[in-house]
Formats: C-alpha cells, structure tokens, sequence
DNA sequence: CTACTTTTCGACGTGTCTGTCGAAAAGTCA
DNA sequence: TGACTTTTCGACAGACACGTCGAAAAGTAG
C-alpha cells in the first residue's frame, strides 16, 4: 500500500462514487437513493462500494466533511485577517464564491442543507462556525456603521440567501469578481426580507 | 353503514390520521416517517390504518387530493369570471391566501411539492392546471401592459414566490385582505428575480 | 510463469417496514 | 341481555435494502 500511482488512483475511484452519490442524493433525496443505485451511477457492483465506504451514512458523511473541510481551508486565512469587517466580509463572500465554483453540485447539496436525522456529526461544527464568524463580522460592521442596521433573525436568513445567491454567481462559467459579490450582498442585504 | 353520525365519526378519524401523517411527512419527510410513526400520533394501532387507507401511499395521495381539490373549488368561479387580467389574478391569490389560512400546514406541504417518486397522479394535473391558468391569466395582463414584461423562466418563479409568501400572510391571524396581497405581488412580482 | 496484493462482486444473513388476516373488543339496537 | 355491526390490533408473511464474507478476477512484480 506503499505505490504512489495506487493511492491515487484507489482515490480517484472513491471521489467517483462520492461524485456519484452526491448526484443521486440530490435527486432523489438521501433517503430514497440506494447503494445499488450509486453503486451502479458509478459504474461498480453494490458490494464495491462498502471496499472505499463503510456504510452509507459515511458516504453521505464524507460529502459533508469534504465541502466544509475544502471550505473553510480557504477561508481561515481571510478570517485572521486585520480588516474592516465590510472588507472581511466581502473577501470571505468572495472566496466562498470561487471555491463554490470548483463544484458547484457539491456546495448546492451543502448549503440545502437536507434534514439528516443523524445526530450531532462534525460537519454540522463548521456550519456554525462559519455562520458563526460572519454574524460576528456583521455585527461588527453594523457596530461601525457599515452595514445597515438589522436584528439577528433577518441577518441570519438574509446570510442563507447570499450563500444561495452565490451558487448563481458562477453560472456563466467566468469567474466572480468583487463586483459581482459586491452586487449580491447590495441586493440581499439591502431590501428588508420581512 | 346508513348511519348519520357513525359517517361522520368515521370521517372525523380519517381526518385526525391525515392531520398525524401531515405532521409526519412535514417534518421527517414521507419516507423516513414510517406507519408505526404516525398511527402513535394518531392514537392508533398500526393495522388500524389500513382501516381507513389501503395504503400509505393512499395517504399521501389523499392529502393531497383535499387540499387541491379544496382548493380549486374555492377559485373555479373565478377563474371563470370576465374581469381584467389584473383583477382576476389578484382576485384569485386573494382567495387562495384565506383558503390557506384555514390550514396551513396543509398548503404549506402542497406548496413546497415535495419530491415524489410516484407516477403521475390526479393530483399533479390540479398543480400545473392551476399554474396553467395563472400563467395565462399574467399573459394576458403582460399584452394588456397591466403587468411588467417577463419572460416564462422567470415568472413562474416569481408566482412560486408569491404563493410561499401566501403562507406568511395569515401568520397574525387575522384576515388577508386585498391590501396584503396587492402588496406582496407587487413586492415580488416587481423584482427581477435573476 | 509464479507468488502476491488489490479489487470486484455473488450470495447470504439480518433487520425493518409494509400490508394482510382473523379474532377479540367495543359499540349499537331491539 | 343477546344478536349484529363496527372498530381495533396482535401476529404473520413478503419485500427490500443494508452490510458481511469469501472466493474469483484483475493487476503487479520478480
């Protein structure tokens, strides 16, 4: 288990059945998608799948870890960052964005956030983390005046929209630039959503 | 089975089981809320369901059925009326919003169309007829240059917009009146939604 | 070619959910 | 009370999907 191509290409095989998953998960929904039908999406015998993933609850865990994890790596830097919170705010906004159109498929599951009946899992730390860190960045630019002022409910659905907003972004294929998030975040944060 | 008051016990059971597996399907989802789940809401026995529906299939469909089939008998008239395209839209929403308040956990399953794996049935022919005659009726009022100019994609968004925000019209309990509606279409109907 | 590792999958055991059946319980009515 | 109807549900059978196991197939290296 030492071959360097071997890893990569056992790799390969597990991110196609991730890829594979995740598009039947969308469509049909978790519950309702087999293993037999990702299994065969992907082009394996059902039994192949339970040699990369131990049961399907990894599989759908695996989604969550991969895009959260990918996410926030991206974003940690920015976050650290000594910057007004408008700036930060939109910086972070905008990275999301990018990385978002690495695969968007994988952030539209993301951010639909579908009802797991799961408990507690690690995945659902970062959610709140990052919601975390953006309430805070907001707060701190409404404290300075830099954003209109709002209570925490609206905020918090008008986030959720921004991120939803920012799956669209992408969709001529160009790449998003500060003004287009800038527009977003103009558009969805201006008009009161209540 | 001539019985005045037996019917209507009868009929007050089926009720309260439809109401339990509203409940259920609402917020574990038609696939994850299992017989068992919902006979305990009820206050029934497993098998005794099947006394009032063939199937949990049937259950899901009945659901659906009524709250259509109500639905479309309280707009038929209407529909049917001679008035500017205007008038009968929001004449139409009008109504729709009081027939929502009566049960909104009802409307709100309906509107939201959960995914289902089901063939065509009975109760998606009401859905796209009722679409079909909003579609017509805005088509008409677009050509009478009573409505903005839209195109297809973007209107029927637009009307789903407006019919999930019918749900949080009556939230105050009190009585939609054409005020509130005209201004919610003209909140979301105004704005370009891409 | 041979010995060894990695990958694949057919076939099986297990649990769970659906829908049926028949009998018991509850309700009706004279 | 006794005959009859309606309602309830325990218990069973069948289906289906998950996850396991072991052996066959494919790939690798000397």
């Amino acid at each position: 288990m030492v071959s360097p191509r071997k890893a990569r290409e056992r790799e390969e095989r597990k991110q196609s059945i991730m890829q594979a998953a995740l598009k039947l998960f969308q469509e049909k929904g978790p519950e309702v998608a087999k293993m037999e039908d990702i299994a065969s999406e992907a082009g394996f015998g059902r039994a192949t799948l339970y040699y990369y993933f131990p049961s399907k609850e990894d599989v759908f865990t695996y989604i969550f870890e991969t895009g959260w994890t990918r996410l926030w790596a991206s974003i940690e830097e920015i976050v650290e960052r000594e910057e007004t919170p408008r700036q930060k705010f939109m910086n972070i906004l905008h990275e999301v964005a990018n990385v978002v159109m690495d695969d968007r498929a994988l952030f539209a599951f993301l951010f639909s956030a579908p009802k797991v009946a799961t408990s507690e899992k690690a995945w659902k730390g970062y959610q709140d983390r990052l919601y975390g860190v953006l309430r805070g960045i907001l707060e701190d630019g409404i404290a300075a005046g830099e954003f209109p002022d709002m209570h925490a409910g609206v905020l918090m659905r008008a986030v959720g929209g921004v991120f939803h907003g920012l799956l669209f972004l992408g969709d001529g294929k160009r790449r998003v630039d500060s003004q287009d998030v800038e527009e977003l975040v103009e558009r969805i944060l201006q008009v009161p959503t209540d």
